[in-house]
DNA sequence: CCAACGTATGGCACTCAGTTCCCTCTCGCA
DNA sequence: TGCGAGAGGGAACTGAGTGCCATACGTTGG
């Protein structure tokens, strides 16, 4: 279907930055990134070659246009967090939007992701995006953390781990052509990092007071994280 | 002191290599990196243009001359660890490698750190680097949990704490001037993801069978990082 | 001693990303 | 009608990176 609705009487002009976006990954589809040249784009959008370098500050940045957006939209939700929350959990929830802007266009999603597969240039690139988000996350909990034993270490171990697993499921997801839920696998792999680094228990803990107990049992030679997974469960169940 | 010694006879000639990245470095620190062009390099190390490119792909591989045989060094490393050894003190060792390598030149891998936080352009070079030593870690990993549940996303987590551990550290130390002891700072930062993934425990375990046992009695509320350290601490009083 | 050969290097010209500077068009407003 | 601001167009420039070929040097073989 065609894209330009005038439900609303004038035909509305699609914004500059949008047609750009939409000429160059076609064209990168079609020829790949690298032999697309931003004059290609610039032929196909029917505008002026210096318009491209106004609305995207390299050719890369035209792959990923949404993400200075949602960069934005995850630091207003980390500001707005409430300081009573886990600040593990309100981590796995910034990550969890990154990932929902993800599944919002799945095949587009797909699509750059074989083309990010398989050009250098974009693998550098959308590394560098994913540092921000990893930073961003970071810098939110050294501030939660700012008095704690090792607060700045641990904000930077916990940023990456939950990075790496939305990064691990997301990538599952892409790689299979966006079948199934992705949310869902995200958060499973999120999990992971909750039960480990989390502060607190998922489940709402109803009227435990602090002086409630749990004795666990475990042989010696038991790996550390089923011994986590023991924990964890004999603590849930109250 | 010169370093063009003739202990053996004959003058050695340094290897173009070596000329070049000490040419472009002594430039990068006196113009920056960007007021640098590779024309500017090759006057000064007093070769060809096109001889730059034969030894170096880009610009931003001269101020990272040694980044790919370390590399190589942690794939042997890897390759030659026995599967004995618990999988994550494996790669904690793999990681103090790359430490080693900036340790042994403290004044380089400082003035070095100061060039990258200030330029966008090597921040992300770096990051591709970076990049290239977690995926050889978590590719070990991978293999070592192959069979386990979730083998896949644990090693990408790991690796990625591992990362991020030894990254904190090293940045701390680098940001010091290099002052103190970077491969202790390095080795207390590692532990605590030792200590959260590690499957096994530092101490030999001297004699104990799997029949023993070990109790342990937690408040309610208490932080999952602060049980892991108790559980620990009675694992390891043997 | 010379020829043939492989390797290391220099030099030149080219493509293309990204920037600078300036021009034009249009729209809102006085 | 005039005018200022902002969006877009376009030529020219810088500099990274590549391709191609010429040159120099050391080695091997006759």
């Amino acid at each position: 279907m065609s894209e330009a609705r005038e439900v609303d009487g004038a035909p509305k002009k699609a914004p500059m930055r949008e047609v750009l976006a939409k000429a160059a990954f076609q064209l990168f589809l079609e020829r790949g990134f690298e032999r697309t040249t931003v004059d290609d784009i610039v032929a196909r959008a029917g505008v002026g070659r210096r318009s491209f370098f106004r609305y995207f500050p390299s050719k890369e940045d035209a792959v990923f246009p949404d993400h200075e957006s949602c960069l934005a939209d995850m630091t207003g939700f980390l500001d707005a967090a409430s300081d009573e929350r886990d600040a593990v959990d309100v981590v796995c929830g910034g990550a969890r939007l990154v990932l929902r802007m993800y599944a919002a266009n799945p095949e587009f999603s797909v699509q750059r992701y074989r083309l990010t597969r398989e050009v250098p240039g974009l693998r550098t690139y959308e590394l560098s995006v994913v540092r921000r988000y990893e930073r961003t996350l970071a810098g939110y909990l050294r501030r939660r953390w700012d008095r704690a034993d090792d607060g700045a270490l641990r904000a930077e171990v916990v940023a990456a781990s939950v990075v790496a697993a939305h990064n691990n499921a997301l990538r599952t997801w892409l790689r299979s052509g966006g079948e199934g839920d992705a949310e869902q696998a995200v958060d499973r792999a999120l999990e992971l990092v909750r039960r480990v680094w989390g502060e607190a228990e998922a489940a709402p803990a109803p009227a435990a007071t602090d002086e409630e107990v749990v004795v666990m049992v475990a042989t010696k030679g038991a790996p550390m994280w089923r011994v986590i997974q023991q924990v964890e469960s004999a603590l849930r169940n109250d």
